[in-house]
DNA sequence: GCATTAATTTCACTGCTCGAAAAAAGATGT
DNA sequence: ACATCTTTTTTCGAGCAGTGAAATTAATGC
């Protein structure tokens, strides 16, 4: 039954992953600097780096690179990742655009192949197949990285079964039910996995604002979708890739618009870009949702708004209603410190926060807890490429280097 | 920074905790079975037995109590935990009454305080007052097992700050924003811990049916209030007392039924026993909730309902549909495995399955996934209790024994 | 009584962390 | 130039907890 043991191999286990997570964190760090940073004690230190140097996980850094020379004392040796000992494959998979990127164990992008994606994408290319094509062209192109591959991480949109290991409903289409995950396993040898791209976004932001790291954080992104990711005291909820957050497809109202899932009264259907555009230019709400929304006619819609027009105000006033009762029922199961807010629809958070405010305002968790802060993050780059690097070299370091097959003999 | 450093002490802790909690779950257990259970090697077992023994907080069974005659070889001899090592006080409040229980180690009522709580109660009688007089009265009842009493534990409703040391809203009169917890910790030298009601119906119904032990489930509480209490995957979620779960005040319309707590259009407004009756009598949405509902009025309803009445037919359609919209949104945050209907509104299940199920239809999560199996457990006798008392017991076996005083010497 | 069987304990060994002391590597002062 | 400081790292000797294998213990069966 209980295989949840703990002997001197789990603590090896839990303390070299501690090291690796705060290089992970903070980048390359002398030894002190780690000792007081994990808690492990000077002795600890030097011989879990030592291991890991012997291991070639990390390697010391040239004195040379940094010269911190104002110190009295014996200078710091900074130690850091080897990013020659692996690489990781990160798929990023929409609707509209498929981008695979190669980067080394240290985090640096080696290199990057884009694809744009169609309706009839997968329909005409397997998905397995598709993956496959581009990831041997990355090996291609790269063979000395790609010699260290360690895993292939892919980011999707939609619903995952219960094991992860593929997707039961996708916007994306054709890409549901097809067991791309392991057959793209099997014909590579290596783990893949598989995120969704909810989840990825609070991942992201913990590690791109690092005052968030260990609050209790729910990150919405408002776009093509709306979607959710939450955090709790640091730890991404749901591990295991389960528990899925369909925060867009929370029913805001029911019998309400209609919905690119085919389902009436979702929230996405008042607050992605399409449903937006479908109250403003007064589209009745049972008609179809267009299929992708070009940035700037939703750009054009904001600016229109901030201008004073009523259509395009109004619009984003209804938006901010779905959003809004959608967040207060979401604080009802579970109460985040802080609400971010991401995407092409941060920008145009001014315009429907009266009315989330206003929607908040009537539930009894932010009568007795006050209304949570809601903040926009204009200006993310790449929190979802961040997210699923950051999340796939962490698995790396936890459950690749931190295990770690005993040493044998130290000469 | 991070103090999680694994060492020799934390695996005794944790090792030490996994033979306690084989013993809390299953009773008496021999050391063979010890080892099965928690993977621990015979040698570790005995170590660990015979140090917990010579603290006195295990005890060898006599090998007379049971009489598995039928073995061939040496007999097993079972350890249990020492009843008399310490105790638990538990406090049970509720709108219209209050109990406290005295349990000891091995979870065995010893004796019970019952009083009526009226509206004004806590108004005449401060709360840290009120439960400082019960215990007291306790103790004087029950010398021997309270001067070990070692933790003071409170179930109670509403809504808990985030430290979980007081109520910042509770539908108890007079209960809300009073430093009861911390003024009983100081006034006994006591750990006092305070729970929500809806937390513990979770904890207490992975306790009452082991295959729900590891399974993600919502429980579902119906009857003067609607609660909820999430785990998943065996884990209480919200760990330390956060996360507040207000299923019952989720809104469910907006600008709709007045509920108990001031607010309009809650989950509960229609779903309590007090909003079925409303709406079955056609009294106004917005006419003030009553204080209280006999029992014997809800069970009337019941009945009324299964016999073909139009009214208080359409009274549990209408708190059904309440629960389905607010499942669905909440399944959209978080997809449990199973749904548990227990409380009073159990036995009414059948006649709001309908439009539960109906609502849930309409959800993308539920068209994917399939509906959720939802079952009612009806006659649950005492889940807030036996989840109050077994995560006090378990946290006295982790907090205070498993860490263990080292051992200074074996003679 | 003696072999058989199953539960426990004992023993020798391993791997990990820790505190204290020693060593290392520049910076500073005269 | 050389001794002294200061700060970083490594070394060394415990101590502790877990493990497998072998030994011990306590009944049953013939």
């Amino acid at each position: 039954m209980g295989r949840n043991v703990s002997d001197s191999d789990s603590v090896r286990r839990q303390n070299r992953g501690l090291v690796l997570g705060a290089l992970r964190v903070q980048g390359a760090l002398s030894r002190t600097a780690l000792a007081t940073d994990t808690g492990l004690s000077h002795a600890s230190i030097t011989a879990i780096t030592h291991d890991l140097i012997e291991q070639q996980i990390i390697v010391d850094l040239d004195p040379a690179e940094k010269s911190d020379s104002r110190g009295r004392g014996r200078p710091a040796t900074l130690v850091g990742f080897n990013r020659h000992i692996g690489a990781a494959a990160l798929f990023e998979i929409d609707v509209n655009r498929s981008r695979l990127s190669l980067v080394d164990y240290g985090g640096v992008l080696v290199d990057r192949i884009e694809t744009p994606v169609t309706p009839t994408t997968f329909a005409d290319t397997p998905p397995a197949v598709f993956l496959a094509q581009r990831l041997r062209q990355l090996q291609a192109r790269n063979p000395a990285e790609t010699s260290v591959l360690r895993r292939v991480a892919i980011s999707v949109q939609g619903i995952l079964d219960r094991d992860g290991r593929s997707l039961k409903w996708s916007p994306i289409a054709h890409l549901a039910n097809r067991p791309f995950v392991q057959e793209l396993a099997d014909a590579f040898s290596l783990t893949v996995t598989l995120h969704k791209r909810g989840r990825l976004l609070a991942e992201g932001s913990r590690w791109l604002d690092p005052t968030l790291r260990d609050a209790s954080v729910a990150t919405v992104f408002v776009g093509s979708t709306v979607a959710m990711g939450m955090t709790f005291r640091g730890q991404i909820l749901g591990r295991g890739e389960e528990g899925s957050t369909e925060f867009g497809h929370m029913n805001h109202m029911p019998n309400g618009a209609l919905c690119r899932c085919g389902m009436r009264g979702c929230i996405e259907a008042y607050a992605a870009d399409y449903g937006v555009l479908r109250t403003a230019y007064s589209v009745p709400e049972t008609a179809t949702p267009a299929p992708a929304v070009p940035p700037q006619e939703y750009e054009g819609l904001i600016a229109r708004a901030e201008a004073g027009d009523r259509a395009a105000g109004h619009a984003f006033n209804i938006a901010g209603r779905a959003i809004g009762f959608g967040l207060g029922r979401m604080l009802a199961v579970f109460d985040p410190s802080h609400i971010l807010v991401i995407g092409p629809g941060a920008r145009a958070l001014d315009l429907m926060l009266a009315e989330v405010r206003s929607a908040l305002t009537g539930t009894l968790v932010c009568r007795i807890n006050g209304l949570p802060q809601i903040i926009a993050h204009r200006d993310e780059k790449e929190p979802i490429f961040k997210g699923l690097m950051m999340k796939t070299l962490n698995a790396i370091d936890q459950d690749e280097f931190a295990g770690a097959p005993l040493r044998q003999s130290s000469s």
